[in-house]
DNA sequence: AAAGTTTACAACCGCGAGAGT
DNA sequence: TACTCTCGCGGTTGTAAACTT
């Protein structure tokens, strides 16, 4: 009997490996002619030394003849990322949007080819990001309340912010910090009480959310007069931001504009604007060259594709989202740090492990009741 | 051209949930 | 209740093909 092997397979010799043309044939003739029914029968019916977990995978990822097959196309692309930013590696989940294609096959996808893209594209992003500091800077002092960064514990609680100026991110990994910064870690947890308003540009309807996710937690936009001023004020533009997609590198939450447009409506920033959002994982704009690298602190995946720039409700969404945000600033007695005694907290501002450093020559912003 | 390395993806493994007994 | 069986999921490994040196 083998070691380790599964208990359906371990009485009699199986064979293992790669599957031979002739079993695939045996095993389609078998299932076209009687269905799978228990799969630990299947391999004795159909004449097969196969465990039936064998083929029970032979058949949902290779020889179902509803498998699409062939290349992702850049919207499949596209619709896996937004779905691991909200969905993390739920890979079946992610899957059952994706007709024809099999958990395995997006998450083999996703580890060869998505991973590596991302994680490249942030770095020449950080590079931008780095370059361009001291204009964000400039623009970040005209206002600087909601230029940062905050985490936002279980409780919906803001228990760390920091401002932009405070901020150094590094070009690249051999790029040292400036001298007096000492990294800190933005160590966050999900935030469960806000709007979210990545998802709320979607159909949230059609996706498995996390439980603190779900739409119910979410309130449709309600087009109220600066609402509808605000829309009609961008008209076809679009909006985005970054990184606050609940993803299992960060959940920080950016809380800053497009930094090359200062204009504030109705008492709150102004978006992002992001014109090219067809190629996934290549968004061009500036805007989200700054907010994805500084909301990430691994990296956050990027927001395409979907939001395209006919899509008027993220505009919505997105300033319902600051409202609650700054609602959250104006009460800052409701804030907790991450040294308060709230007892569901295990996060800490130490040790580091986010690419950021904190400039310890600005005055801090850290919210510390 | 051969050897070494990387990539893509097929297949395996262990675990947990749920149903049945 | 405890046990077994089956199924499905996500992490991981194995390996053929593609690519590089």
């Amino acid at each position: 009997m083998g070691h380790g092997h599964h208990t359906c397979c371990n009485k009699q010799k199986v064979k293992r490996g790669l599957w031979s043309p002739e079993e695939d044939e045996k095993l389609i003739r078998h299932i076209t002619a009687y269905g799978h029914g228990c799969w630990s029968a299947v391999p004795r019916l159909a004449g097969l030394q196969r465990c039936g977990k064998s083929c029970r995978l032979r058949w949902i990822n290779y020889l179902r003849p509803d498998l699409k097959r062939g290349s992702f196309s850049p919207q499949e692309a596209a619709l896996i990322i937004d779905l691991h930013n909200i969905l993390g590696n739920k890979w079946a989940q992610i899957a059952k949007h994706l007709p024809g294609r099999t958990d395995n096959e997006v998450k083999n996808f996703w580890n060869s080819s998505i991973k590596k893209k991302l994680m490249a594209q942030n770095l020449s992003d950080m590079a931008a990001v780095s370059s361009d500091l001291a204009s964000i800077s400039n623009l970040t002092n005209s206002r600087s309340t909601f230029q940062g960064f905050c985490s936002i514990n279980q409780n919906s609680n803001l228990i760390q912010t920091a401002q932009m100026d405070q901020i150094y991110i590094p070009a690249a990994q051999n790029n040292p910090p400036p001298p007096g910064f000492d990294q800190v870690n933005f160590n966050t947890s999900l935030l469960p009480g806000l709007p979210s308003f990545p998802i709320s540009s979607l159909d949230s309807s059609a996706y498995d959310l996390p439980p603190a996710w779900t739409p119910s937690e979410y309130q449709q936009p309600q087009l109220i007069d600066h609402q509808q001023q605000f829309i009609k004020q961008e008209e076809t533009s679009m909006f985005i931001t970054g990184g606050a997609a609940p993803t299992q590198f960060s959940n920080q939450l950016p809380l800053m504009g497009a930094y090359e447009d200062t204009s504030v409506i109705n008492g709150m920033p102004k978006l992002g604007e992001m014109t090219n959002g067809n190629d996934y994982g290549m968004c061009s704009s500036s805007a989200l060259q700054v907010l994805e690298p500084v909301s990430a602190s691994g990296f956050s995946g990027f927001h395409s594709g979907l939001y395209a720039s006919d899509m008027q409700v993220p505009a919505v969404s997105h300033i319902q989202f600051i409202q609650s945000l700054m609602s959250a600033f104006n009460s800052s007695s409701s804030f907790s740090s991450s040294s308060s005694s709230s007892p569901s907290l295990s996060m800490s501002p130490l040790p580091c492990s986010g690419p950021f450093l904190l400039n310890p020559n600005q005055p801090s912003s850290w919210v510390n009741p």
